[in-house]
DNA sequence: GCCAACGTTGGC
DNA sequence: GCCAACGTTGGC
C-alpha cells in the first residue's frame, strides 16, 4: 500500500469541501503535469493521500482515500483523474513549517519538489506527519 | 508582490 | 537535441 500527497489550493477545493462530498467522495481534476499525472495513475484504490493546502494555510489538514482508480479527468479528457473521499482530519494540522523544521522529513517530496501537485509519500513519513497531526 | 524553481515551448 | 525564453506554481 503506498500512500500519497495531494495538494490543492483551498479557494479552489478545500478540505470542508471534500469532507461536504461524503462517502461517494469526489473526482480529483485539474492535474496537467505529466509527473504529477503519472502519481495519479499508480494510486490503487484504498490507498490513502494527505490532503494538503497551499497558499496562505500550507498545511496538511486530512486524510483522504482513493474510491476510483485513474479515469479521465471530466474537465479535459485528455488528462487524468482520481476519485477520492475524506478518511478524516488530523487533529491538528501539519505546517509546512513544522515539517520543514523535522530533520526526519527532510527528504519528503513537499520539501524538494514544492510544485509538484501529486506526490509520493513513504511509508515513514506518513507515519510521522499522523504522529505529528495527533493520529494515533 | 516578488521571485526561485521548475516545466514547457520553440528557434536553431 | 540543445538551450534560451517564457509561463506557472507556490513559498516567502
Amino acid at each position: 500500500m503506498a500512500y500519497w500527497l495531494l495538494k490543492s489550493e483551498p479557494d479552489e477545493w478545500s478540505w470542508t469541501q471534500q469532507v461536504a462530498e461524503g462517502r461517494d467522495g469526489a473526482e480529483w481534476t485539474g492535474i496537467r503535469n505529466f509527473s504529477a499525472r503519472n502519481h495519479l495513475r499508480a494510486m490503487k484504490k484504498g490507498e490513502q493521500a494527505f490532503f494538503y493546502h497551499t497558499g496562505k494555510e500550507r498545511a496538511i489538514v486530512g486524510i483522504v482515500k482513493v474510491i476510483a482508480e485513474a479515469h479521465p479527468d471530466s474537465t479535459d479528457s485528455a488528462w487524468s483523474a482520481v476519485d477520492v473521499t475524506a478518511v478524516r482530519p488530523l487533529s491538528t494540522p501539519v505546517g509546512l513549517d513544522q515539517i520543514k523544521a523535522n530533520k526526519r522529513l527532510a527528504g519528503m517530496t513537499l520539501v524538494r519538489l514544492a510544485r509538484l501537485s501529486v506526490q509520493p509519500v513513504t511509508e515513514a513519513e506518513w507515519r510521522i506527519v499522523c504522529e505529528m497531526g495527533g493520529l494515533g
